[in-house]
DNA sequence: TCTGGTGGTGGCACCGAGTGCCGCTTAGCG
DNA sequence: CGCTAAGCGGCACTCGGTGCCACCACCAGA
């Protein structure tokens, strides 16, 4: 097993176990047989155990939009958050894991939103592609940040779940891409 | 001049000439004629000098969302935020200088959207209760996180514009609110 | 086999944010 | 005039994070 997985391995356990606040780098490194100066060479901070493969998802989900025909973005948005969401069963348990620490540490919370404004800009000039307008136009802007903010309250709602499988979570996808498409003044 | 006030000052000037991260506390106390350990009194953390009175803005949202009447929460937040927003001239350039320093530094940028979940909360609760439903259900809670969303688009378009004045302001979220309130669908 | 890179490692010293403790000043009051 | 209480701020400490550098293994080439 690789460094750096054995390293996110035991700092979720002692996360989990102690809280996020309460576990030190110290320990981290001294529970990954490793010196806390090489802990820093694998993860620049502490925050980024918890966080690392955010990043990862949204290289792929700037490339499966890219595939996607159509000029409806909420349509192509949709599909691309089901095809990068599609998790193995096996993954699920520490997703869930993760995004317990995302929802309850302030700090990690914070974090997170850091990395989304990628996200957010990818998915507005995504956006403004298909309709044909300027990425910086606000309705472009207000889309990416909204889809953004969607998805977090999916993820959330199905979090806290008792049954979080892979099923539930895709309704939940699409239940908030709806709301999305058809906006908050009807009923 | 209070204290706190003055510490608030300096600081602003401070992070504009020096940038946020290249200032210390202890030069924002010093400049401010005081300990660096009176400074932490006044200010929990350095971040706070920078986001001190979203807090504010919170209450006043959620008093005046509470008096709304209507069962259309678009509208609603739409009057609460357009009531909320209402700045005078002479707040304008210390408002775009906290803007543009939320928007530059990640560090405030995250911490502030610590600080947006609590109106997130109270846009959600709203919206369900003129829906009727659950405030945990996902359609509300979308709709809070939207809406947040899409005023912090509005701040970003509007403190890098040159004209920004309060009409501007204004306009910026009327405009948001309508794409929220049409949905991303239609063209 | 010796030699000279080279990459991973981690100890050490340092910085800055934030905290607990405690002694000091000063203002207010009997 | 003395007492008390509140604000002030120095001091020492913890912890996250960084720069520097010595050490060790491994591998190339002579």
């Amino acid at each position: 097993m690789p460094v750096a997985r054995r390293l996110e391995d035991v700092a979720l356990e002692l996360f989990a176990t102690q809280g996020f606040d309460e576990t030190t780098v110290d320990e981290l490194a001294l529970a990954g047989g490793v010196g806390r100066r090489t802990f820093f060479r694998y993860f620049p901070t502490k925050l980024d155990v918890v966080l690392g493969e955010l990043d990862d998802g949204l290289a792929a989900l700037a490339s499966v939009l890219r595939e996607e025909p159509g000029d409806d973005p909420v349509a192509a948005a949709r599909a691309a958050f089901l095809a990068v969401n599609h998790y193995a069963d096996a993954e699920l348990p520490a997703l869930r894991r993760r995004l317990g620490l995302i929802e309850d540490v302030p700090e990690l919370a914070a974090r997170a939103t850091v990395r989304y404004r990628d996200w957010e800009q990818t998915l507005a000039t995504d956006a403004a592609a298909r309709w044909g307008t300027d990425p910086a136009s606000l309705r472009a802007q207000v889309f990416g940040r909204a889809v953004v903010a969607a998805m977090r309250a999916v993820f959330s709602a199905w979090h806290v779940r008792p049954e979080a499988d892979a099923a539930a979570l895709g309704a939940l996808v699409e239940e908030a891409f709806d709301a999305l498409a058809r906006g908050f003044s009807s009923p």
